[in-house]
DNA sequence: CCAGTAACTATGAAATTAATGAGTAACTCA
DNA sequence: TGAGTTACTCATTAATTTCATAGTTACTGG
């Protein structure tokens, strides 16, 4: 059964706010679905190149719980859920951007950074073109 | 001895800029240390509470390594190391002030989350006023 | 009738991160 | 002489996060 940090109500916003999209994957997650709109649990686990069940599964309770991903179910079969960002999901968005704004200014110069694992950087750092 | 994570020079930007101020301890010191400008690291260990030497230590090398964090010795006996933020370190506040904001639109109603062991709210939230 | 599919759950191992407690050099002050 | 100070390091343990693998239900297509 998935048990909710409840400490994570009383910290302070930018440990609220880290929580919600810090980690190895959330991010990630986030930026996939902001780029494919709307997509099944199997798709989305193709999208995350190396990512098991069980990550997958449990980040997105997480980012349910969260208010950041809705998750829609079918009564088919075989079973179809799929999963798209709420309106506080987009909201991330805008400091995402920043971030890979901010990164891009001090590390672009130095490396390669865009790796074929990482979608999200294809479409992060493209669409922040101001 | 400290060694650098070299695979985060091929990571993407976002997961570089989370790399950086993201984890328990990191943006609890950059938050310290604008407000604070300078401390030395006794007393940077008597603002935040509970952090251990081990852990101090070796998060303020990270932060020194990622130049956000500049160290500057002075040879005193007894030993004194005053720690301040670099311009690149200043330049993240910016972004730590709008997660900040983020998360106060949509936590703030209904919880309490300054409680006392987090300086960097009473300093980030009252700051980005607009 | 057996393999395949979808969307998971359960379990244990591995890896990473954080905490604990002690120790160190070179002094100063009582 | 002996405790206190500073800025750490080191070794070990604990806690948290992630990975790997297998199993489940209720079907469908061959």
């Amino acid at each position: 059964m998935y048990k909710p940090k409840l400490e994570k109500d009383i910290r302070c916003p930018l440990e609220y706010g880290l929580d919600i999209f810090g980690g190895k994957w959330k991010s990630r997650i986030i930026c996939v679905l902001a780029e494919k709109k709307v997509l099944r649990y199997s798709s989305l686990r193709k999208e995350m190149t190396n990512i098991t069940d069980a990550v997958l599964a449990t980040t997105l309770k997480e980012l349910i719980a969260d208010g950041i991903v809705q998750r829609q179910q079918f009564d088919e079969i075989p079973p179809k859920v799929e999963y798209c960002l709420t309106d506080k999901g987009r909201s991330v968005l805008p400091i995402l951007q920043s971030i890979c704004r901010w990164s891009g200014a001090y590390h672009r110069e130095n490396s390669e950074y865009i790796h074929s694992q990482c979608q999200k950087c294809d479409y992060k750092c493209e669409n922040s073109s101001d």
